[in-house]
DNA sequence: TGAAAAAGTCAACAGGTGTTGGCATATGCT
DNA sequence: AGCATATGCCAACACCTGTTGACTTTTTCA
């Protein structure tokens, strides 16, 4: 335990630098408010971060962890990615905090293209899904529309939706996206 | 005529106004910019619109202008209502503005309520259509993702979508949403 | 134990923000 | 033309932001 307190006191800014930013988004959310937080002084965040950008990248890390979906048969392709998402929504505050400052700040908004394209794609061409860059694009679509109306604006009905519904409404719709031949295709 | 100089700097300035708070979000559209834009003093922004968060409101003023859909047969809806919201979204960059300051500004984010929910709700009720706030805010989740993929994040498979792809696509996932029985009810 | 390094505190900076009041100019009416 | 009024500009305010450097305290370890 080379540097235990200074370990911990880092992980605290952060804690307190994700909270801030899924709340306030990227320019509401000051370093002195995240620094009071987490009961130290703004110079620590520097000096531990470097700049509040650097921090925000630190706070913003996220992986999607898809999982492998060959044997899952096609039919149940959107209930078993709806439900994945949702389960990685809620464990994890990262999504909301790229979903509350993406839509203003570009260094976020490019993080949320790489999560759902770039870590999309690979995934549905691994399981021969024909399209797969525009098939991650049409699912972002939902999957984004619905994290924002339920978690961001609070939308009454979405909010009311348990999860089961919440999948039992979706879950068709990603399965058309990803199995319904393309529109434009001959 | 009575003042006539007035009118068109007020509309210099509102015009300005959703220009910057639509590229920009809420806390990023300065006055002082918007008056610059505008070609005028910042002081003038206060003295026509009183603050910034007037201001705000006068350039967030919103109406979707729902359609009636009594006569639309029930598995075109999806069709009629997507290409409508699209329209609506690409003539009028209210909605932009609207999108982008939601996510961090709690006025924006009502006014969004009461678009989505308060406008769409009624006009389900009107054509008859069982539990419509539940699929107002279902079709709220697909729209605004849309857009805000398509406008915002600016996913390149779904910028790169033209209309009448979008509509194919989106269409029958918002005619199911209207037409489907819940599966919450028995 | 004693010195070097790490961790933390404090005050201040430079720049940007919304907002205000005083002053100049132009406009419109009689 | 002459004056009241609407319109516009300027400078300043009080406040808040990210960031910095000098300083003190605590920890670490030889």
């Amino acid at each position: 335990m080379a540097e235990k307190k200074s370990d911990r006191t880092r992980a605290a800014i952060l804690a307190a630098a994700r909270e801030r930013f899924g709340a306030e988004g990227y320019e509401r959310a000051t370093i002195r408010a995240i620094a009071a937080d987490a009961a130290i002084d703004p110079a620590m965040v520097m000096r531990y971060y470097g700049s509040k950008e650097k921090l925000f990248a630190a706070a913003a890390e996220f992986d999607v962890r898809m999982p492998e979906l060959h044997d899952v048969p096609k039919e149940r392709l959107g209930e078993v990615l709806v439900r994945h998402l949702v389960e990685r929504w809620e464990e994890d505050d990262t999504l909301r905090v790229l979903l509350r400052t993406a839509v203003t700040n570009e260094a976020a908004a490019e993080r949320m293209r790489q999560v759902f394209i770039g870590q999309l794609t690979p995934t549905f061409q691994r399981a021969a899904i024909d399209q797969p860059a525009v098939r991650a694009g049409l699912i972002a679509t939902q999957a984004l529309g619905f994290a924002l109306c339920r978690y961001i604006l609070e939308l009454r009905p979405v909010v009311e939706l348990t999860t089961d519904e919440a999948i039992a409404w979706l879950g068709p719709t990603v399965t058309r996206y990803l199995t319904e031949p393309s529109p434009s295709a001959p």
